[in-house]
DNA sequence: CAGAATACCTGCGGGC
DNA sequence: TGCCCGCAGGTATTCT
């Protein structure tokens, strides 16, 4: 999906068209995503204002003064400003209408996202009660990770992908911060050193501000509010390059499974 | 409890 | 051209 760094550009994008403005009228075209949309979801929304938009890992919340939409993009989604009413294509399930007259258009092929809503604190859902730290605050360091890594004999690329401990960094930004800091995926997460994660924590950081920077990563779904891929692709070192040089030391790249999850690596610059 | 496997859904590229 | 397989940015749920 979308990981942390194409959520925040999202979230930046479609922010200064809706904050403070009043939903007209919500278009629900398919209400199953990963859970089902609200089924009285028009009424919930209809003249609600958005007080403030967060983001919380790689979800998004949009606050409203009594309640609050929370939307994932899952593996395939992204959220659109369109300014003038669009015929909806496929997969395009649902439009928010807005007073000013900017819409926010959701669309999910593979339909992994959500689009809840709740009253109350937001941070008490289910879904972000049990969220780990930001990796971009300081509370995300590595004393932390050596903290969460003790006793853990799980890889330790598996261990940065669990949302529990650290949110926001998925399959893509978890192997290039591995190759930066030069960290073999697979390697028991409690047998790294405070060195070695204090340097694992400082590369994922810089990782994911410059793809922020450059407007995330679009490998084929995603794009930003205005319909434009991110250009962090060109930077990937590892990432989709199996069977390519290292870009350091010219071996080629190997792939391994991690967690289900297709992990690619130099076998001679991570250790 | 940690860790591994499974499930959700659609689309695409490769092999035959 | 078309079918089948494997694979894809996530993560809750179920299992061992």
């Amino acid at each position: 999906m979308p990981e942390l760094p194409e959520v925040e550009t999202t979230l930046r994008g479609i922010s200064a068209h809706i904050k403070q403005q009043t939903i007209a009228k919500a278009i629900i075209r398919q209400y199953q995503l990963r859970w089902p949309i609200p089924a009285n979801i028009q009424q919930l929304l209809a003249n609600k204002s958005i007080a403030k938009l967060e983001r919380r890992g790689k979800y998004i919340l949009l606050r409203t003064n009594s309640g609050t939409i929370i939307i994932h993009l899952g593996m395939s989604g992204n959220l659109r400003i369109l300014t003038k009413p669009t015929p909806p294509k496929r997969h395009e399930h649902l439009d928010l209408i807005f007073h000013n007259n900017k819409i926010l258009r959701f669309t999910d092929p593979r339909r992994f996202g959500a689009f809840l809503w709740v009253e109350g604190d937001p941070y008490e859902h289910p879904l972000l009660r049990n969220l780990g730290v930001e990796p971009l605050t300081k509370e995300f360091s590595g004393q932390y990770l050596l903290s969460q890594a003790k006793g853990r004999t799980i890889a330790i690329k598996t261990l940065l992908m669990n949302n529990a401990i650290v949110t926001g960094v998925g399959n893509i930004y978890a192997a290039e911060a591995l190759f930066a800091s030069c960290i073999y995926p697979a390697v028991p997460a409690k047998s790294l050193s405070i060195e070695r994660l204090d340097k694992l924590v400082k590369c994922i950081k810089l990782i994911l501000r410059q793809a922020i920077k450059r407007g995330g990563t679009t490998l084929k779904d995603f794009v930003n509010s205005e319909g434009k891929p991110g250009y962090f692709s060109s930077q990937l070192k590892v990432y989709g390059r199996n069977g390519s040089p290292c870009m350091v030391c010219g071996k080629t790249l190997e792939r391994m499974l991690l967690g289900q999850r297709s992990t690619v690596y130099c076998g001679s610059c991570q250790r």
